[in-house]
DNA sequence: TTTTAATATGCAATCGATTGCTCAAATTAT
DNA sequence: ATAATTTGAGCAATCGATTGCATATTAAAA
């Protein structure tokens, strides 16, 4: 026992018992008799015995650790996911290492590369969007090891994911502002190669198709959809003359810009066009006019996420396992920026 | 080598050599010959090996880990420290275990523990706001593991630190109010146990006593500085109608509610009052008009955290460690919300 | 009473890499 | 040419926990 850490070994020596007894006891072996697993409990707690995990993982092949892979931490969706992952690992005892990929196709290859190598027990991931080669993914599973994917999927890889409907929240945004009563609404989307915006642009021609309304492919506007990118595309439609009275961006951020753009040319929101954003993103509820978004259920979803994760860890064969796709309803978060009437009392937002 | 992977023994047979051989080659040790070592590699190329980082980590008490102890990812300052501290991290292939405590204290102890378990070389912590018994933290130094603080430090703890100059951000932020003409500055602080608030609150009053403006503790308001606690606490200094022209907070989170609540009552921004924040946030921008705040080097901190930490894990000897306090200078980034004449170029602000 | 089961524990190998020590071969010095 | 040194590599223990198999003890069944 020197260095202060206590091991099994000197367990087992205090208590004149072997260490494979000891382990089995404090395993909850039911081949150890109770009144041994006492002594032992006792003793370990006596010598402030730590298990070595790193000893457990090499015996066992388990690191009892989850590596989870985001484009960024620094994003509210992805934080709450990430909140919603480790409430459900930390219950069973799992640790979570987050990576992020920076939406670097080359970050993202090394991190996953770091994380096999420390032996992570299962990856979860959401790719990041300059990723269009999936071969990285394609590896882990060829070692066998547990892959989930969230949010930003692919379909060119046999795993479980979980997504959100983003083509049932583009829509209920969209028919949302139809029925506040415009008909000329401008789309932000991103990449048609990135499912999440193939889909949410989607959601918003259908919506229209169902008001009679047709898609004006002039009013749908593509970019990396930063906020950056919002004010840019704004401005174009602006100075392109294209009559509008509402944007419907796939992006929180995108659709700031294109609030701030709107206001400096004079726009009056929401009276003169109503805005709807895609993530609810806490700035939101600061802005002015409050924005209404969509909710993409973060927490729950990184609970399913997990809970999918660990379905599959504890399948005994890897290669049978069946992918299923878990696809959570998204919410309108209605506010000031879509509404007719507008709403003055902005604490009820606050509070909700 | 069974399940496809390679270990230094499935190299060494296939080299007729030994493992100890092997190892000595991978890790470039002068005792084996350069012709060997070419050999090794190439050998291991072919079998596509992967170092098993749990053997080597059990055997060498090293996991090359480091545990980021943060109350959240979800904040752009602590996030961005993370991508300071990753870089340094990933240079010298070490990888970043981020924690989130919530800020509460019993998640804060668990995930420290957590930590251990997993066996990390070291801890990088920044300290929970309702933390005020900082045992768990001696628990880290007992065991001889290394540990830097940043941004939320103690002085209980002999360990190295890096923070930013709390009270020079906030003597700047206020001495910038006071000469745009502000002579009745609100101030919104959290406990004064929290040092980053006990010094910014000291910077506050010292730059209004250096203009000879007296410190009136009317204007002073403690709150958990979140955005419907800025809320209260300028409702509080409105409705007790005491005379003021500014707000400074020590959080971006709460100048925002104040910045509402002031709308809201009709004062006009920043003509009436003139509102100056800290963190940088980045919605920060957004607002209107855009917050003047402070913005505290988040990524150089943690490029400096993290060779901080490298220093000291490199130290032979971890009880004669030199504990060092490295300050950085944080940075007022103006912006509309605190000019007397205001700058309507507000791209300016976005691109830079 | 003898046999059969069940129960409780020990023995020893194992996971994969590292490392102190030993030793043979090659090189240099005397 | 012999001794001294350097170089390159092998042997075997080790890190701490786990686990298949064997064994001893006790209890139940025949």
């Amino acid at each position: 026992m020197k260095n202060g850490k206590a091991t099994i070994h000197d367990i087992a020596e205090k208590l004149q018992v072997t260490a494979s007894t000891v382990s089995r006891a404090l395993n909850n072996n039911p081949r150890i008799s109770d009144a041994t697993k006492k002594k032992v409990l006792k003793a370990a707690k006596e010598l402030n015995y730590q298990p070595n995990n790193i000893a457990s993982a090499l015996r066992s092949g388990k690191s009892r650790l989850i590596g989870v892979v985001v484009p960024t931490a620094n994003r509210n969706f992805f934080s709450s996911v990430i909140r919603g992952i480790e409430e459900i690992a930390n219950s069973v005892n799992y640790k979570v290492v987050i990576s992020q990929s920076y939406d670097d196709y080359e970050k993202e290859m090394q991190t996953i590369e770091a994380l096999l190598n420390v032996q992570v027990d299962g990856i979860i991931a959401s790719i990041g969007k300059t990723t269009e080669n999936v071969d990285h993914y394609k590896k882990i599973l060829k070692k066998g090891i547990p892959l989930v994917l969230f949010d930003r999927v692919t379909n060119e890889l046999d795993v479980s994911q979980v997504v959100i409907d983003d083509y049932y929240g583009a829509f209920q945004a969209t028919e949302h502002l139809i029925n506040e009563g415009c008909r000329r609404i401008v789309h932000f989307s991103n990449s048609q190669n990135i499912n999440i915006y193939k889909e949410r642009k989607r959601g918003y021609e259908d919506a229209l198709l169902k008001h009679g309304i047709p898609v004006d492919l002039e009013l749908i506007r593509f970019s990396k959809l930063q906020l950056e990118d919002g004010r840019t595309s704004m401005q174009e439609v602006i100075d392109a003359k294209i009559p509008f009275d509402a944007v419907f961006s796939a992006s929180d951020y995108s659709i700031m810009g294109a609030m701030q753009v709107l206001k400096e040319n004079g726009y009056k929101l929401p009276e003169d066009v109503k805005l709807v954003g895609f993530g609810d993103e806490p700035f939101t509820s600061f802005t002015e006019p409050t924005l209404t978004t969509v909710n993409q259920k973060s927490i729950p979803m990184g609970n399913i996420t997990a809970e999918t994760f660990f379905e599959i860890l504890n399948q005994k064969d890897q290669k049978n396992v069946i992918s299923k796709k878990t696809i959570l309803k998204p919410e309108l978060i209605i506010r000031n920026s879509s509404l007719k009437t507008q709403n003055h009392n902005s604490t009820i937002d606050l509070i909700a």
